[in-house]
DNA sequence: TCTGGCGGCGCC
DNA sequence: AAAGGGCGCCGCCAGA
């Protein structure tokens, strides 16, 4: 059963109405209101656990989060509106409920509202907030008649795409993991402070009341006695470059692996420097007072906030915490994290999707890249790894010309896959993933160059130069990468499923690693239930393949301790 | 003084 | 080992 559900005033705390609809999206009865929406949503969940249709599940299942309910299904219309206009070409037009509804009905469509700002937890959350904001799009009445009519409507256009299985399955992850992304935020990852800010003191030093940090300030005098200077300032690359070529040193930029390769007694000081100065500013003390709060980071995940369907956050960079920082990630006593990351998932992808049967039972072994070489590359893992890479990415020149040839001559179905991808970039096309997320259209990329968006109509232009094999490459990586989300998307919403009954939790979700807190006497079962769940991915995606999808599957008490 | 673009680096 | 694809975040820097 499919319930359309909406808030009367958007608190999603108060009261609400709902209304069953069928699955192709007629109503099945009167609308009926209810006075204490979470209460009743708890109820009837608990009772038949109907798949919940609702406007954006960003919108109220925080708040039903917050007063304990959870739920096992939900349509999320917002997201499924972005997949469905994006496979149509119409990237970028307004995909709340209400742009949906008034584009059948021949409304004037209303713009999104702008994203909201990256906010830490317990700022500027109260009333004023509220009240500057304004009430949310989804409240007020006639909106259980646009749910149910614009349902109808995607599920029309979803039977009308090339592989209506397949896309199916995409909106059903999607909605999924908007479900898994609020849960997270709200469960949070644990997080020690106190460790936190002894790995802090150790590696920078003792905090000052005014400037950076004790170990900073040191590798600045350093820096500055190398270059025979004073007052040099490391975080400016212009004084840096100056200072080399004062040294008699040209370098295009100052970036670490540029440097690395220059014979100066400033390098060794200088990348010292940017290591820790990355620490401090991006994870240190500030980092921690903001979004450390009762042994948590809670982070706001936005589940298919990147073109490619990876997910993304606002504020925090959960998912850039650097390895060092990991030490902080400790489970509450007597509980574990059972962490989990597909190995060589991008190459395994490759084999699944191209159909090359060869490279397919190449991607049965335990390690991919292994067995290439044995079969095609002399035994040797490197050159059979650089092929792939470069395959996938679209490197043209060193290393991988040789390999390249090989992966062609040997593997021609795998190689077209991606080539093919490539030229349609170039020529200004569309490619989809497996599910059927549609990348971007050209003019985007082009904006992104800097350059004019070609003229109306004009977006199947074929685009010359630096920008088109730009393109070129990204349409190339967009088929591998997003295919790859798909899959650590549907994998993460059979775990969800599997961990019901079970006090787990997820709490990570990092591309293509998972992360449960559960205590320690559930460990195993947890871990075991990360394997069939990978497992099953692979089968509701490929169905029949050769090729596995392997985890590496570790039970540890600190984060950093995984693998 | 404020702001957008960019350099740089963290993660996958 | 590097470079290639995707991001977010920070501070610098030049221009309004």
């Amino acid at each position: 059963m499919l319930v359309a559900v909406v808030s009367d005033d958007g608190s999603w705390h108060g009261s609400g109405r709902w209304q069953d609809v069928r699955p192709d999206g007629t109503p099945a009865g009167a609308p009926v209101r209810v006075a204490d929406l979470p209460a009743a949503i708890a109820a009837r969940e608990a009772a038949e656990h109907p798949r919940w249709l609702w406007a954006a599940t960003t919108e109220g299942y925080p708040t039903l989060l917050r007063a304990g309910v959870r739920v096992r299904r939900c349509h999320d219309v917002e997201l499924t509106e972005a997949l469905l206009l994006g496979h149509a070409g119409r990237w970028g037009e307004p995909r709340a409920l209400a742009a949906a509804r008034a584009r059948l009905t021949g409304a004037p469509v209303p713009a999104d509202p702008p994203p909201r700002l990256p906010q830490p937890p317990g700022f500027a959350q109260g009333a004023l907030f509220e009240a500057m904001s304004g009430p949310p799009a989804a409240a007020g009445s006639g909106v259980l008649e646009a749910l149910a009519q614009v349902y109808a409507d995607q599920h029309a256009r979803i039977g009308a795409t090339g592989q209506p299985g397949r896309f199916a399955l995409l909106v059903a992850a999607e909605s999924a993991g908007a479900l898994v992304g609020a849960e997270m935020g709200h469960a949070g990852l644990p997080w020690r402070a106190d460790i936190h800010d002894q790995l802090l003191r150790e590696l920078l030093g003792a905090p000052q009341p005014v400037g950076p940090p004790r170990r900073l300030a040191e590798l600045t005098a350093e820096i500055n006695e190398a270059f025979g200077v004073r007052g040099l300032h490391p975080d400016s690359p212009a004084e840096v470059l100056r200072a080399f070529s004062r040294a008699g040193i040209e370098v295009p930029n100052t970036r670490a692996w540029v440097l690395r390769q220059v014979e100066h007694p400033a390098v060794k000081p200088l990348l010292e420097y940017k290591e820790l100065y990355r620490i401090w500013t991006a994870h240190g003390w500030a980092w921690r007072d903001a979004w450390i709060s009762e042994g948590r980071f809670r982070p706001e995940y936005v589940p298919g906030g990147v073109v490619s369907g990876r997910w993304a956050t606002r504020g925090g960079g959960a998912l850039q915490v650097p390895k060092v920082v990991r030490r902080a990630v400790v489970a509450d006593p007597g509980w574990r994290f059972v962490v989990a990351d597909a190995g060589q998932l991008e190459p395994r992808v490759l084999a699944a999707v191209s159909g090359d049967s060869r490279l397919a039972r190449a991607g049965a072994a335990g390690d991919l890249y292994a067995a290439l070489a044995t079969d095609s590359f002399g035994g040797d893992r490197a050159k059979a790894k650089i092929a792939l890479l470069g395959a996938m990415y679209g490197q043209t020149g060193g290393a991988a010309i040789p390999a390249l040839a090989v992966l062609r001559q040997s593997y021609p179905t795998a190689f077209e896959y991606v080539e093919a991808a490539a030229r349609t970039g170039e020529a200004g096309g569309l490619v989809r993933s497996w599910l059927g997320r549609t990348c971007p259209p050209a003019s985007t990329a082009w904006r992104d160059a800097g350059l004019e968006p070609p003229e109306e109509g004009g977006s199947a232009e074929p685009q010359g130069g630096a920008p088109g094999r730009a393109r070129g490459r990204f349409t190339r990586n967009f088929v591998i990468q997003a295919t790859a989300a798909e899959w650590a998307l549907v994998l993460l919403a059979t775990l969800r499923t599997a961990l019901e009954g079970l006090r787990a939790e997820l709490v990570l979700f990092v591309h293509d690693e998972v992360g449960v807190h559960c205590p320690a006497e559930e460990a195993e079962a947890v871990a075991e239930a990360v394997r069939v769940s990978a497992g099953r991915a692979g089968e509701l995606l490929f169905g029949d393949t050769a090729v596995r999808f392997p985890l590496d599957v570790s039970i540890v008490e600190c984060y950093a301790d995984a693998k």
